[in-house]
DNA sequence: ATTTTATGTCAGCCTTGTTGACATTCCAAG
DNA sequence: CTTGGAATGTCAACAAGGCTGACATAAAAT
């Protein structure tokens, strides 16, 4: 049963798109985002946070020092919703908001150290299920996986991944 | 500058995997997960759904006749949770409810033909981005594409992805 | 001086997760 | 046959975390 085919005609590479494949390949999508985030899950529900201040955490250390509007770029999502979020973290003590220095109405955020130590076990229990996916499917898959995600993401979005600095201050 | 790379040491395939790379990894995973569901979404808006009943009507859709008890496994959610967004497609006539023959305390779920509608709009959205990212990439990268997905789930819902089968009745 | 921008906050709503209590049905042990 | 436990599904109530709208403040820009 050949699935998912691929044949090579006149020197081009096609490919052959089944609604079924198609359907596959969405559930792999729904099963697997659901393994990503169990382990950060088990480690969160200990503090009592959730995947929303899993996020915040790992943008915030990702790009240290940013502000809230960026933040709220990244993630999606109302300042509202974010606000709630980082008020917990901030009086948890794992995030300290700092007036900004050009602009003044600006708050820069950062990591404490509690904040990276959290950030840190939550990042690695990821990594860590990543890295055994990327070492059971080997290299090649792992560039076809990126390129696929990277295909599937909005434009705008796209323009974030990639483009996303590490700007310290 | 060589990022990703790979290199062929003793004619075996080698991976480097530097903590940069995995969190690019991660990254790509939460962002195409955003674009992932961004177009069903939109539709399901229009109705006052949301992915919950998306959820409920593709798995109903490809199981046909699955028990409530079967979708729980499925979908990985308490059966009060599915039970809340299930009595409003019922109610609201996408989804029919027959009691088990074998066993009266069963229910065996079927979409009616406007259940049939909409999941055939919802996976066409998301089906239509799932076939432009292939595209985007190529057929090989869609094969290891789903390598790592599948690689990334839990085990036993590799099982579930692996081994669902129609059973039509 | 006025307007715009960045941020924070309050109130209230919705979806979708949770647990607890309960009804129905089946099946097996007595 | 009856009865008690297990399986299945429903109802009620609560929490997290999305959302909108309204409003306050401070600082920057005009």
């Amino acid at each position: 049963m050949a699935e998912g085919g691929t044949s090579t005609i006149g020197g081009e590479n096609l490919l052959f798109l089944t609604d079924e494949q198609l359907r596959k390949g969405i559930e792999a999508m729904f099963f697997a985002y659901r393994g990503f985030t169990a382990d950060p899950d088990r480690i969160l529900e200990d503090h009592g946070y959730g995947r929303a201040h899993h996020r915040a955490l790992h943008f915030i250390n990702r790009t240290n020092g940013t502000t809230v509007n960026n933040l709220l770029a990244l993630l999606g999502v109302t300042k509202q919703s974010l606000n709630r979020v980082l008020r917990t973290l901030i009086e948890d003590g794992l995030v300290e908001s700092r007036i900004g220095r050009r602009d003044r109405r600006e708050r820069n955020l950062y990591l404490t150290e509690a904040g990276h130590t959290l950030e840190r076990a939550l990042s690695e229990a990821q990594r860590e299920r990543m890295r055994a996916a990327y070492r059971a499917a080997g290299p090649q898959a792992v560039a076809g996986f990126r390129q696929v995600l990277e295909a599937m993401m909005d434009d705008e979005i796209r323009r974030h991944y990639a483009g996303l600095k590490d700007r310290r201050g």
